[in-house]
RNA sequence: GCCGAGGUGGCGGAAUGGUAGACGCGAGGGACUUAAAAUCCCUUAUCCACUAACGGAUGUGCGGGUUCAAUUCCCGCCCUCGGCACCA
């Protein structure tokens, strides 16, 4: 978004880049065996020409569907973030493919959105244009990493044949009833000058941008998600995703069991109901309050003396809402409406309050309140209130003190009850489920369940987005876009200047278009929708080539849904992986397809900072990856970046270790090529031991996307072979088969080379054999009374008494066997311990 | 405040009860070279001792505990990072 850009910054981190590469070039040595460059562009040429990587949808026998995130195609170019998700990703792919799967890996672009307008406001560039251009840019440096993508099935949202999917997905909650239009207080960027949903507003602040976030009452489209709340939390279970992800989400739905009191007004007719999710102290409540925002406050005071100062409160919490000095912690206020409700629990009768910090759109927007809560308690004090507890600490100084309300005391799940009598001396933390009983049984209340998740707010005053595609007539009523109609066009005669209005309010196209097909006086929707939205679904749509005259073809979902490895950062936890769930789950309930979760398994990568700091474009700290695999190819980059530390976590930014992995490749294909001897016909137990440790580990390793521990077994088994003066040839193809993940270049030339048939990534992935891996001989550790004293090299199968006989007799463990031996412990295989 | 993850050499990290520091970077020394780069070999947690050869103590955020044995399991604390937070 902010683009603070410094140009003397980049300019001068550019001409340190040139400097150093040149100084490189320079100094390399010509003998390297291994050139990257030529010889992966000659792989790629070749895998593309054999179509290698083309995934035959409706013929595959064990299909495996492997995707990443798609990327926004900005202007800049791919960085370090892209590869650092991306290259470990192919590789897993890869590794699938070889085990025998029919992977499909496709790549996509998610091209709506903001920046691609922001520029357009920028330099004058139509974001069509921008994004075309950008896409095929990314396209030509993705396919540099060396990626088993499956271009013939690639997608950019922005397409009016894909777009038109995300119409008629709108279309279909319409149907259903499950897309909605509310006139609301709304989450509103002023600098974005758009709408956000409640989940892009996040600490108050535009997930975007920055900006505090006001509340704006508007008129705007909602799918309703909160309907699908308690599937959304039971499908978590099921699946294989990061455990962290999944409390996220449970977070963030928020379930919440409690009950619901009906309370009545006293002097008239009106009663209404209050949620409490805490009902231990339910007969310490004493007052009632009400959000500003709701409408039954204005019946309340209808004809009292109150009603007009009640009223200017109201409209003067609306308003202060709507502004960025508004801050919850800072504005506590409230206003008596004289209104009391009736006597609720026996308990007396409970005044009612307007009160700012009340939220409306949880629970009823009601709320009874008592002395145990910490705001409460202060909004009490404030307001002169008056309080009672029902509980107290065990510790009788102290309880005491919250006796007499000298501070609140609040859920402490030690706290004992004193009030009601039917729960005194019993813990707080203990009596919730028999309160809720009690208050059941006495008809005080009903079990209710509560949900924070809010309904989807899909619509945006913005250009770059997919129109949603609905008509008002003259009335103002709205019509569904009929399917004939779809793509509904997104008009192209439109200033991108952002007022808080939609720009396409601007479009004479847009309106003639609709008056022309539905009649004079016929106004389109000027909004477009959320980019969520149409990232909502795209994994459907890779299944269906081009354009299509169906959704789906429910042959091909039955068979490759759900996706079996999704891969993409954890930001988007409670954004897009919570959208994409609940639109498949509407889409299955719909009758389009079969599943129910979209994704089985998801992996997030780390985060690759730079010293330190989050790596973007208005601080200037972005790593372009292009110089160094410019200078070292793209196996070596990648294999870089996958040494660096586990996956998962990422890590700090650093380019001194490249030069190990540079060595390591260049090693590497020295020895395999050169020493590789087709005379040699069995190789040596030690050599093949290795080997099959080293298939067994980076097997497993991958598996579980640790590539750093792959990549160094593959290290050690390296610094093995170095020491021998030849092996077979078919060992020499087998390291280029377990290569063949990592760095596919380099493997494929490797196995080449070795007189190896096809190509290397349509190999079978090798099988360990557990009993090549044991060696003869075994070293087993001495330890006496816990500490390392020794060790002894034994035949494998040297016998446990042998073992201990000759532990004893070493020199060193002699000196400390100083008295009598109270416990021996042998442990086959690895060690001996003597306790004296 | 609530929830979650983590803390290991100069650095990235490895080891989930069994030789702590694999693998790599960096650094130091040596070989090759007119020289440098590249390459190859040796050393590299800390302290002490020894250096003819062998060793000893300490050590995985801090303090306890379980065990023959703890980076790993248990209890208490400190710090860092991530998420949520006026939801009663």
């Amino acid at each position: 978004m902010n683009c603070g850009d410094r140009p003397w910054l980049i300019l001068n981190l550019r001409l340190w880049g040139c400097i150093s590469i040149i100084a490189h070039l320079y100094t390399l040595n010509m003998s390297n065996p291994y050139d990257p460059t030529p010889i992966e562009a000659k792989w790629r040429k070749k895998w593309e020409e054999n179509g290698v990587y083309t995934a035959a949808l409706a013929k595959a026998k064990k299909p495996y569907y492997s995707m990443v995130m798609f990327p926004y195609p900005s202007g800049d170019k791919l960085h370090v973030g892209h590869w650092y998700n991306y290259a470990p990703a192919d590789s897993y792919s890869r590794f699938k493919k070889m085990q025998g799967y029919d992977v499909f890996a496709p790549m996509g672009f998610d091209a709506f959105g903001l920046p691609a307008e922001n520029y357009a406001i920028k330099t004058g560039v139509k974001p069509a244009e921008s994004t075309a251009k950008n896409v095929q840019t990314m396209i030509e440096q993705l396919k540099r990493i060396g990626c088993m993508y499956d271009w013939d099935k690639t997608l950019s949202t922005t397409d009016p044949g894909y777009y038109r999917w995300t119409q008629w997905l709108f279309l279909e909650m319409y149907k259903n009833k499950l897309a909605y239009k509310k006139l609301g207080n709304v989450n509103f960027c002023p600098s974005c000058q758009t709408v956000l949903a409640n989940e892009q507003a996040q600490d108050g602040k535009c997930e975007r941008c920055g900006t505090d976030v006001i509340q704006k009452p508007l008129e705007q489209w909602f799918w309703n998600i909160k309907k699908y709340s308690q599937r959304l939390l039971d499908g978590l279970t099921g699946l294989d995703w990061p455990e962290k992800t999944k409390l996220m989400q449970r977070n963030w739905i928020g379930r919440s069991e409690g009950v619901n009191f009906t309370l009545k007004l006293k002097d008239i007719d009106f009663s209404f109901e209050v949620y409490d999710s805490i009902p231990q102290t339910f007969n310490a409540q004493t007052f009632t309050v009400i959000a500003p925002e709701h409408p039954m406050v204005e019946t309340m005071v209808k004809g009292t003396p109150y009603e007009k100062d009640v009223l200017a409160f109201v409209a003067r919490m609306k308003k202060l809402k709507a502004t960025e000095k508004y801050k919850f912690e800072e504005h506590v206020e409230g206003i008596f409406t004289g209104r009391y409700v009736d006597n609720p629990f026996g308990t007396g009768d409970l005044p009612v309050w307007v009160a700012s910090f009340v939220v409306m759109d949880y629970g009823t927007g009601i709320v009874n309140c008592s002395a145990h809560d910490e705001r409460d308690f202060a909004f009490a004090k404030k307001y002169g209130i008056p309080l009672k507890t029902v509980m107290a600490p065990a510790d009788p100084v102290e309880a005491k003190k919250v006796r007499a309300l000298e501070y609140c005391y609040t859920k402490d799940t030690e706290g004992v009850m004193e009030y009601p009598e039917e729960f005194k001396g019993r813990k707080w933390g203990e009596v919730r489920e028999d309160v809720i009983d009690y208050i059941v049984k006495k008809k005080i209340g009903t079990r209710q369940i509560n949900y924070r998740l809010r309904d989807w707010l899909v619509s945006r005053q913005r250009y770059w987005g997919a129109p949603i595609p609905i008509v008002y007539d003259p009335e103002g009523k709205a019509h569904p876009v009929p399917d004939e109609h779809l793509p509904w066009l997104l008009p192209t005669d439109v200033e991108f200047k952002p007022t808080g209005k939609s720009p396409l309010t601007d479009s004479k196209e847009f309106i003639t278009r609709t008056e022309k097909i539905f009649g004079k006086g016929w106004r389109p929707e000027f909004d477009t929708m959320d980019t969520f939205v149409c990232s909502s679904f795209y994994y459907l749509r890779y299944l269906m080539e081009g354009d299509s005259k169906k959704f789906i073809d429910p042959a091909l979902e039955k068979k490759w849904m759900p996706v079996d490895m999704y891969i993409g950062g954890p930001e988007h936890a409670c954004m897009h992986l919570i959208y994409a769930r609940f639109v498949m789950m509407a889409l299955k309930d719909f009758g389009h397809v079969s599943h129910e979760e979209p994704f089985k398994k998801l992996v997030h990568q780390g985060l690759i900072t730079n010293k330190g700091a989050k790596m973007s474009k208005s601080k200037g700290n972005v790593v372009s990856p292009d110089a160094f695999v410019e200078q070292h190819g793209a196996d070596v980059f990648r294999m870089y970046l996958m040494f660096m530390g586990p996956f998962t976590d990422g890590g700090d930014w650093s380019d001194t270790g490249i030069n190990g992995i540079v060595r390591f490749v260049q090693r590497l294909f020295r020895t395999i090529t050169e020493k590789s001897n087709k005379k040699v016909i069995q190789d040596k137990p030690q050599v093949l031991a290795a080997l099959h440790k080293t298939i067994q580990k980076v097997s497993a390793d991958i598996e579980s996307l640790h590539f750093n521990t792959a990549i160094s077994s593959l290290m050690q088994l390296l610094n093995v072979l170095e020491k021998e003066d030849s092996f077979s040839e078919e060992l020499g193809r087998t390291v280029a088969v377990l290569l063949a993940p990592l760095a596919p270049h380099l493997a494929e030339e490797m196995w080449s080379i070795l007189g190896g048939l096809g190509f290397v990534i349509n190999q079978q992935w090798p099988i360990f054999d557990p009993a090549l891996t044991v060696e003869a001989t075994i070293t087993i550790v001495v330890q006496v009374n816990g500490k390392l004293r020794g060790s002894i090299l034994v035949p494998k199968d040297e016998p446990a008494e042998s073992i201990l006989k000759q532990a004893k007799e070493l020199e060193n463990v002699q000196k400390y066997l100083t008295g009598e031996i109270k416990k021996e412990v042998y442990v086959p295989g690895k060690l001996v311990s003597l306790v004296v």
